[in-house]
DNA sequence: GCCGGTCGTCGAAGCGCTTCGACACTCTCA
DNA sequence: TGAGAGTGTCGAAGCGCTTCGACGACCGGC
């Protein structure tokens, strides 16, 4: 085990080249005859050379690594934040970089202290709000970043998302289309609006325009996440609302319970009441019945999110905003 | 903004000492008069001086990262993983150390990267299989590492998880003091027993050896995570034992399921079934009714297998298997 | 047959830090 | 009063890499 560690050096010696040949080999910025690099490359496997990160983030000013920063608020829609994290790690990669996780319990000093140490090159936030105090520091950081989600002012930053707007929508629109004319919306608990996670509101804002815009009566309401409120919810609003036919739920946690309650209060899905979901595919996919839902696509935020920052390091100019079109999978709820 | 990047000797000349002198006083690592030790932080704090993180891991073959690999396959009780990860990060700041993040998609190619590279000191790999091959290369590699989670042969290794078994055991014990007679086990998916993912056996085996140590009749199953398919287990269950009374669910996915099952069988809950789960705190606390439940030490173990970690790196001998003891939380399900 | 222009390679100068040995002091205790 | 043992500080030698300028060798064009 433990073969001592290769230097570039050797490999240079081995190849019978300068230690810059093989540097210019591995970054081909300089042309080298293809006999060259054949003999090098072959010397690198043979020795089992690995560069060494440090030394060339120092020679270099590039470590190759990506700080992704967690959200502030833990607890929410967490499964989602691990297909974000996966889905940054695996497209960083594919870019040659690595990425480096931060939480936000040491506040703002984490990323002031990665960007300063040269320890990561750029960042990525997830799950940013309306008013996220993490936002000032970003926009005096020399070091690029882009966020996940949208804060209130965003001009002059780089963010992605899902378009919950038009998530919210096109919803309405499916239920629309299938003839459903009175429908609700049940979103995220009240706290979630309070403090002013922008996807909540506006894929409510989706939702009451589209309603308007197809003549429709909806209600928009926010939803907790406990089996108990959720049976009481839903209960009220049959109450309330004798005629509606038309479920939309933006509740990841509470997708769950508004099926049972629904199934305790006797109303068959997709038959007395339709439901349209706004949650990851397999979420939607585990229920009973299987739900028809927009989807939430980590995996493509994630991509897009690393090659906007990518591009921002190569100094390419990116807008400001990146909206994904939300993508509606028809499944047996509808 | 982006105020030109400060190096060492600029805190050295501002505080009027050597270089050396101010890595000492930043290091510890030799004794410094009060008088200089203030001088050059004051200096430090003057200029804003952050070390390079590049060149110190060059010059002291020490980069203060350690990695945190997740998973072979994603899936499966993920927000677990992400309580980990995040008490990992949490964990790893109180010893000065950062986080690097991998997932599997690169396969063992990327341990042995950030390995070989010196980007990492050291390793955390995140849910072990019985038959993990990331092992092997463990074991070949000059990195410390510690596995949360236990393969088949730990031997060597450095291991450490919740107490599966004793978990199994005392849910059996807390059912048997209520003075139930005939229980269950619904664990998880059948897929997990198959490959051998050792949390799951080490309940089932816990359970069991309790079950005939109370003089109990019971009987453990796997159970799928689709309500359709809970709903049969449960009622198929309730029908093959008509005197059963007690059910331990471990499946953080289906424990909603098999409550949303038991109340459309009109078994009230703790009433004519006491159920005990083995899960997340806040899964239990959001159930209706909330759970007496076993919880699951995220931060415990992620804050241990740090701590374990870091020993390693400083030579300190530690042991092959922790072994966390669970704790019962007692709610109203039982 | 000579000139300018690639092409391919080399050597050396750092990048910013840690660490080692050296050295000038100041104490202590014979 | 001087040898020995600490203290506190300094200078310099790297750590392993990238990158810049230099320089032969070789090309086509006249």
């Amino acid at each position: 085990m433990s073969e001592r560690t290769v230097t570039i050096s050797e490999v240079a010696k081995h190849a019978g080249v300068a230690v810059s040949t093989v540097s210019y080999v591995l970054s081909g910025k300089r042309t080298i005859s293809a006999d060259t690099r054949r003999r090098v490359l072959d010397s690198i496997s043979a020795l089992g050379y690995h560069p060494n990160a440090g030394a060339r983030a120092l020679a270099s000013k590039r470590s190759n690594v990506i700080a992704l920063v967690l959200p502030l608020r833990a607890g929410m829609h967490v499964p989602v934040l691990m297909r974000f994290a996966s889905a940054v790690v695996t497209a960083a990669r594919r870019f040659d970089h690595d990425v480096l996780l931060l939480t936000a319990d040491e506040g703002t000093a984490g990323i002031r202290r990665v960007a300063a140490s040269a320890l990561v090159d750029a960042l990525v936030l997830m799950d940013v709000e309306l008013d996220d105090r993490r936002v000032p520091l970003l926009r005096e950081l020399a070091e690029p970043s882009v966020l996940i989600g949208f804060p209130a002012a965003f001009a002059g930053l780089t963010c992605v998302d899902l378009d919950f707007a038009a998530a919210g929508a096109r919803c309405v629109e499916h239920l629309a289309e299938r003839g459903h004319v009175e429908i609700a919306l049940l979103g995220a608990p009240s706290v979630v609006y309070e403090r002013g996670t922008g996807f909540a509101g506006r894929t409510r804002e989706g939702f009451v325009e589209a309603v308007a815009a197809h003549g429709l009566q909806g209600v928009a309401l926010p939803c907790e996440e406990t089996f108990d409120e959720v049976y009481e919810t839903v209960r009220d609003l049959l109450l309330d609302h004798p005629g509606l036919s038309g479920l939309v739920v933006h509740n990841e946690a509470a997708v769950g319970h508004v099926l049972a309650a629904l199934r305790q209060l006797d109303r068959r899905v997709p038959h007395d009441v339709a439901v349209v979901a706004i949650c990851p595919d397999d979420v939607a996919e585990r229920a009973s019945p299987p739900l028809t839902s927009v989807l939430i696509p980590a995996e493509e935020v994630g991509r897009e999110a690393v090659r906007l920052v990518m591009d921002k390091l190569e100094g390419r100019p990116v807008p400001d905003s990146t909206l994904l079109t939300p993508l509606l999978a028809i499944r047996s709820s509808t």
